[in-house]
DNA sequence: AAAGGGACTTTACACTGTGTCAAGTGGAAA
DNA sequence: TTTCCACTTGACACAGTGTAAAGTCCCTTT
């Protein structure tokens, strides 16, 4: 608190007046980076989207930049373990809304007849779910240097081999000598 | 540290005698949790699996059940950012291996010939990875309320699924009646 | 038996961070 | 001019980490 003051150029005093608890400093944060970043405009831009699979990749767009933009807040709350705090309920809610767009995303899929014929829309829905569940990017980026652009892409690339029909590959042989498995 | 003393019924002075850091405690706990879960025993059985689908199942097993046991040492590692101790290097060079185990794993599949045509081994084991990387377990649990072995259960089908030609479905017809996608 | 040493104890202290309280200041609006 | 409001300084309570000093107990060595 006394450094995020001093950056401030307020007195440490005049930042409790404002914000009695760390957490509500949180809880700005979050309104912040939504502000700034806008995710909901994108994610309606996803909504909007005219086909499933435009969608579907539009919504891993949205969601995937937007969570390890605001994975600093979920670690902070988990850190100060604070599950009632205003911080932690606006959170849940955002993660809430992940569950449910990926809902919408893949029903969007389904509409127009793309979604691949092994899935039910709920099995698909808890696959893409796993796939953007809010993971532990720092040590993601530590542990195998991939940056977050890059895990964006191999998700989407998963997502939609995985559960549109018309994206699992066409040209085997392609494939195979590309990859040198003879 | 004063809670962890009266817990196990010594004083504070004799908790910081044997772990003059709070790291130093997480360092013994990840070696506690080796020794007692003997995951390195389980990784070799999964080393050992006859064929590369048994292995790649045995494997996702292993790791997927070790890594949410050892997350809240993670966590914690997380919280002190503490980059150059010991409880740092292990974590790390803990990951390392799940990767490594990744590579032998998608390997074997390869070997058996196995591996989905259109799969590099790279490719197949980014993919993998990708699936087996450290989550937010909590958050997990929390937002979608899945337990941690259904989480294991689903990623080990999507990852068969996704690297193994033949785990791809064979009847179509049955899985669209099934899922009322009519 | 005496001496030494190691593991542990109590007590005390320094330092940092959060959050509270009280009294004072300076400017803008009524 | 007065009043209000945002803000200031300074002090304090409290909790947590880590350090330091001195004493106790018990076991081993001589």
């Amino acid at each position: 608190m006394s450094d995020i003051a001093k950056a401030a150029g307020v007195s440490r005093q005049a930042l409790y007046l404002h914000f009695p608890k760390r957490s509500d400093l949180l809880v700005a944060t979050t309104r912040y980076i939504d502000d700034v970043k806008d995710v909901d405009a994108r994610l309606a831009a996803s909504r909007s989207a005219k086909t499933g699979v435009e969608r579907i990749g539009a919504f891993i767009d949205a969601w995937g930049n937007y969570i390890p933009e605001i994975y600093g807040v979920g670690k902070a709350l988990m850190i100060m373990g604070d599950k009632e705090s205003d911080a932690r309920i606006a959170w849940d809610d955002r993660m809430r809304a992940v569950r449910d767009g990926c809902h919408a995303a893949v029903r969007a899929l389904h509409r127009d007849g793309r979604l691949a014929a092994e899935h039910s829309v709920e099995h698909a829905t808890d696959f893409l779910w796993t796939l953007l569940s809010v993971r532990n990017w720092e040590q993601l980026t530590i542990d195998c240097g991939w940056s977050q652009a890059l895990y964006i892409e191999k998700t989407k690339s998963l997502a939609l081999r995985l559960l549109v029909d018309d994206f699992k590959p066409t040209n085997t042989k392609v494939h195979l000598a590309r990859n040198g498995l003879s």
